[in-house]
DNA sequence: CTCCCGATAT
DNA sequence: ATATCAGGAG
């Protein structure tokens, strides 16, 4: 990394820092790791709005994970059905729920190859669980931080994984898992994938992508 | 690479 | 009508 580049990766910490503060939150709600994996798995290609809506009464329903192992598959999907995938994601939970039952003796095991393992949980859904969970610094590649983290510059790679160890390399550990949630706050608010509002950004002076002349 | 898939904003 | 949403598996 050039002095250049340090200084623009500083920056750009600087300001998310200032702009979205340097308080954790997690978008989805939970009261523990299970439901955390569970709502997490259900995230996929849908916003943490629905999911909440979805988990507000699923976890009700299904207040343990022997419930989840035990459920229905045909009610589950019903159960879920809003948050598009339903077929595979009801799947997964049961499987999920059961592996965790039978492996870990109910407890969300903590390291990345054997989250990953679990049925329905890769790598995006196992560092949401390292980072809010075990408060380990990871870095959450979702599509958020894709599609902005290559707007900034910081990396011009499609492969998650390479994003990923790109970013840790790049950014102080500390902000790791800051920058998880300030870039998915960012995302929703200003840096909307069809229409970024680049004019209304704290980092357009810092973004190479920003358009300010509209 | 394809498939899974409903809800929402534009 | 179409792009996009805290992705993962085959």
């Amino acid at each position: 990394m050039t002095k250049k580049e340090k200084q623009q990766v500083a920056e750009i910490c600087r300001i998310l820092n200032e702009t979205y503060g340097t308080d954790y939150k997690c978008y989805l709600n939970h009261e523990n790791a299970w439901q955390l994996l569970i709502a997490t798995m259900l995230s996929a290609q849908c916003t943490d709005a629905r999911v909440n809506i979805v988990t507000k009464d699923l976890f009700v329903k299904y207040p343990t994970l022997q419930a989840f192992a035990d459920a229905d598959i045909k009610e589950l999907e019903k159960d879920i059905y809003s948050t598009g995938f339903y077929k595979n994601k009801a799947k997964n939970i049961i499987g999920c729920a059961k592996k965790l039952i039978s492996e870990y003796g109910g407890e969300v095991p903590s390291d990345i190859e054997s989250l990953t393992k679990l049925d329905g949980v890769g790598r995006k859904t196992a560092n949401v669980i390292r980072g809010n969970i075990y408060h380990e610094p990871s870095i959450v590649v979702d599509t958020h931080v894709k599609r902005i983290s290559r707007l900034l510059g910081l990396t011009d790679s499609d492969d998650p994984v390479k994003i990923e160890h790109e970013l840790m390399e790049k950014l102080p550990k500390e902000q790791w898992i800051l920058y998880n949630i300030q870039i998915i706050t960012l995302g929703r608010t200003i840096c909307i994938a069809r229409r970024p509002k680049c004019a209304e950004c704290a980092l357009n002076h810092v973004c190479p992508s920003a358009n300010v002349t509209e």
